[in-house]
DNA sequence: TATATTTGTTCAAACGATTGACCAAAATTA
DNA sequence: TAATTTTGGTCAATCGTTTGAACAAATATA
């Protein structure tokens, strides 16, 4: 029953007695047909159920209106309402998109760029894993002629446009934040500060301080791959400290959460004794009492404007056009 | 510099002297293509940085190496777990995977099938979202001789293999877990009923509580699309009642942490008045204190399972073999 | 009425890879 | 040596759709 070979144009054009070319055409609104022919032939494409073959078409107009999306994580809201935005933007323009994830893995990166432009994707849109320090694959895209937009997490060595919140400015407005708290010993549980984005995170930690004149301890700043594991681990570190500090900024909220979790076990009163602020905007926040400060990440407007950047790019064939980069402000 | 044509076969045959059609067997491992061609062929492809085309040959062979998954929503550890190793499986037979989310919504899920299918996939791979009442489109799926695998929700409706645990006894298992720590009056914010596997979770609930000789009673069990915001209701409407539970029992963990908020609103201490349990095993749930006893759903075994029951029906094109069932026992 | 333009369609060649039929040369067997 | 098999390819059609060129018929212009 379910053998039936799939109906074609061929198919439409024989029982309408006119050419495969004629009942193409028509499909695609070709101004040369008649309005006739034309709804005849989407009268009987109808009744036989057509659906157009897109390999097909994508083979012979080189276009496979697939965009690739690579993302570090998708049990992240950030990343997941990126995505989810993202997409509503490229399907009203025709396109669909292919998640991939890298779980912050340079080596499964990789291997999802391999496997996105094997399948001809038009574009891919992505964001760095924490691991990831070299860029090849990345300007191999650019190489191969593949639009690519990057957001949140991009780097300097990558020549393409990008999309992004002021990281300087949201860590400042955290630290800012916690000071004015009244906090005197403030922690950073950092990403790797080979990812600009975490870099410039830092760099606004330790502006801030220098604003208030406060001191800037180095160790009191330790880089992780922000896992949850890993905000576990370092937060134990900080603990063994002989000075403790009043205050932790991790700068990703599962690290976030190790951090609580750890001062949980240790019967620590948040945010009395120690103060835990995230960067992302996970439900669980909510939580904590009194509830984590977060910044908002414009996860809605990234992914919206990702996507148009996109569209921008396939639509301009002359590509010459300069690379954009789109700041967002950030808000606490 | 980024417009040079792609290589094709054809170019390589060039180089060779040969045909397309040699070079074509010798990248396939044609017997009848001699060693030595073979090997100049790989090593020009080689040089001139061939990527064979994957819609030409996805047209010809009438098959995408595509395989499209459905999962409700992405920001859950569960269905990201399960994203992760389905895709590592099927990575391994040469398929490459176009993830979507329905978002748990039913019309994106239909639009998301539509996609797909016009993507051509080779199948598809879905948990049904917790609107989803009306099964036609995954039928049609079926109809259009598209393997169909289903995993952790689905119906009897859908006449498709399915992988799962066993959720009467998860259920049971949970409810059991909660009287044994001396719970009188346990409520259950419950999914859709209209879904399987949430009436399988209400009848081991139900029959959890037979058990014991407790009273079923009806203004405890709620449903819900177990969305954050709706657990925070329920709990509302939970505590709302004359007679307050002193248990509850979430069937997802996002409305086990609405709960939680709503708890931690009212300065309810959890779980000394009022216990809560969830399903998943979101990295939250070591928030709480005690930790919020979860349920193992095996999200690994699960997706390497879907993904091997898939490779398996595309093997087998005789196709009429029986729809098999595989149900996991679930651990505390 | 003769000529030019427009309209509606057909024709044929793509897009790039695959595949069975076919064929010459080389190797094996009798 | 003649007959047979094996080896290593070539040829041509095909997957389903698109697209510019070509062309006849219909319509408009001079």
């Amino acid at each position: 029953m379910s053998k039936q070979k799939k109906t074609t144009i061929k198919d439409i054009a024989n029982v309408l007695n006119i050419t495969p070319s004629a009942v193409s055409k028509a499909l695609n609104n070709h101004p040369r047909i008649s309005q006739k022919t034309r709804d005849a032939v989407i009268q009987v494409a109808k009744n036989l159920n057509y659906q157009p073959n897109r390999l097909a078409s994508a083979l012979r107009k080189g276009k496979s209106n697939l965009v690739g999306v690579i993302i570090p994580r998708t049990n992240s809201i950030f990343f997941s309402n990126v995505v989810q935005h993202m997409e509503e933007v490229l399907n009203l323009s025709g396109y669909n998109v292919i998640m991939t994830q890298s779980n912050e893995s340079y080596t499964k990166e990789c291997t999802n760029i391999e496997a996105l432009l094997d399948t001809q994707v038009d574009g891919i849109i992505a964001s760095l894993a924490n691991e990831t320090t070299n860029f090849e694959s990345y300007n191999k895209i650019i190489n191969n002629g593949v639009p690519l937009i990057m957001f949140d997490r991009s780097d300097y060595e990558i020549d393409a446009d990008y999309i992004g919140i002021d990281d300087v400015r949201s860590s400042q407005l955290i630290v800012n934040h916690l000071i004015t708290q009244g906090c005197k010993r403030i922690a950073h549980i950092a990403g790797y500060s080979h990812t600009r984005i975490y870099k410039n995170r830092i760099k606004g930690y330790i502006d801030s301080l220098e604003q208030h004149q406060m001191e800037i301890n180095e160790e009191l700043i330790l880089e992780s791959n922000l896992s949850l594991n890993d905000g576990r681990e370092k937060m134990q570190q900080l603990l063994q400290l002989e000075e403790r500090p009043d205050a932790v900024y991790a700068a990703g909220d599962y690290a976030a959460l190790g951090a609580l979790q750890i001062l949980k076990e240790h019967n620590i009163k948040v945010p009395e004794e120690i103060a835990v602020v995230g960067f992302s905007n996970e439900p669980f926040t909510a939580l904590t009492s009194p509830s984590i400060t977060t910044i908002n990440q414009h996860s809605e407007q990234i992914g919206k404007l990702a996507a148009k950047a996109f569209i921008q790019r396939m639509d301009e064939q002359n590509s010459d056009s300069n690379v954009t980069n789109i700041i967002l402000e950030p808000e606490l």
